[in-house]
RNA sequence: GGUCGAGUAGCUCAGUCGGCAGAGCACACGCCUGAAAAGCGUGGGGUCACCGGAUCGACGCCGGUCUCGACCA
């Protein structure tokens, strides 16, 4: 018997992906949680990233969850090779992958490997440097000469692509373009994807009323428990935590930065629905209030049938 | 009641000497190959508070009205 293709529910972040994910694996033995989530990688990051509870994760096996201190800087390729471990055990388990994700391109890293083309750490140092002194334009030019393909791929303005594609082309000796197509292709693949959409509106909603329960339950506590120096560059940028962070250090009133939680998790809501209605393979279960009650019913007949 | 200031995009505000109405944010849309809860781009939005006047031509000048704020009574 082939290992069961793997379930996926994704959608912006609110929508609900959790429960519906507990509500689903509570029913099958075999469902094991597996979070595709930037944030919820971090350890003592738990309210402010939505982490599953302590009583979920006792009632249900989760993966990647808490693998790295906040100090830590955390990558795509990292999660890659979690994840693909994590499945790898699920299936010889016998049991299958429920992949809960909100991070689209973590969630491609496991759907569609790509070749990661390794990283030339002072190569990439130079080209900041050149790209602060010069502006993003002229290594821009020099990207096109090296590689027009990779370089008509990208705004001129766009500096954090643009030394990524000269650091690799320069550090491997290699184009840029040359290590794969890129995230724009879909092709066929073993894994069942279904997607939360909501409203807009009713989507913000949700949020909001989420980021405030996360003060109340304590986020600032959270926060402040984190020491800010010790925070990696990548944790620090997490939604909840770069703002209390700011109205910690004074720079906002606590009213200022639980708005601007709100606003910036609204757009990064659209963000990833962006994201992920690019993707053909993605179906679509259209909610307006009630996740788990709309969306069981068609994710429990695909557990069924793709078994 | 009087004096002064303000009224321009959903919000905060620029707008020089009178010559096609601007920015930031928000919003919509697109992009994304080791930071992705990050980063980059595109553009839809206006009765310039209202009424009148002078002018070839007014957001800008003149007269009046309304609203808000500060101060004086």
């Amino acid at each position: 018997m082939t290992a069961a293709a793997p379930l996926v529910i994704l959608g912006p972040t609110a929508a609900g992906k959790s429960d519906v994910a507990m509500a689903l694996a509570t029913k099958h033995a075999d469902a094991e949680i597996v979070a595709v989530d930037a944030m919820q990688v971090y350890r003592r990051m738990d309210i402010g990233t939505a982490k599953p509870t302590a009583a979920d994760r006792a009632a249900v096996p989760h993966h990647c969850l808490d693998l790295v201190d906040p100090s830590a800087e955390f990558t795509v390729t990292q999660f890659a090779a979690a994840a693909t471990a994590a499945m790898a055990g699920i299936a010889e388990r016998q049991h299958r992958s429920l992949l809960v994700a909100g991070t689209g391109l973590y969630l491609r890293s496991i759907t569609d490997p790509m070749e990661m083309p390794g990283r030339w750490p002072d190569v990439h140092a130079e080209l900041e440097a050149r790209a602060a002194a010069d502006g993003p334009e002229a290594l821009h030019r020099e990207l096109a000469a090296l590689d027009p393909a990779a370089a008509a791929k990208m705004e001129p303005t766009n500096t954090r692509r643009i030394v990524r594609a000269l650091e690799v082309t320069l550090g491997s000796g290699r184009p840029f373009s040359s290590f794969g197509p890129g995230i724009d292709t879909y092709p066929p693949i073993n894994v069942v994807q279904f997607g939360l959409r909501w409203p807009r509106a009713a989507l913000a909603v949700r949020i909001a009323a989420r980021v405030r329960r996360m003060i109340e339950v304590g986020l600032i506590e959270e926060v402040t428990s984190l020491s800010k120096q010790a925070v990696s560059r990548t944790a620090r940028q997490a939604l909840g935590y770069k703002e209390i962070f700011d109205h910690l250090d004074g720079i906002c009133s606590l009213d200022a930065a639980v708005d601007a939680i709100i606003r910036r998790t609204r757009q990064f809501a659209v963000r990833q629905e962006r994201w992920f209605r690019r993707d053909p393979r993605i179906r679509w279960i259209d909610i307006n209030d009630d996740p788990v009650g709309t969306a069981l019913p068609e994710l429990e007949r695909a557990w069924q049938t793709s078994n």
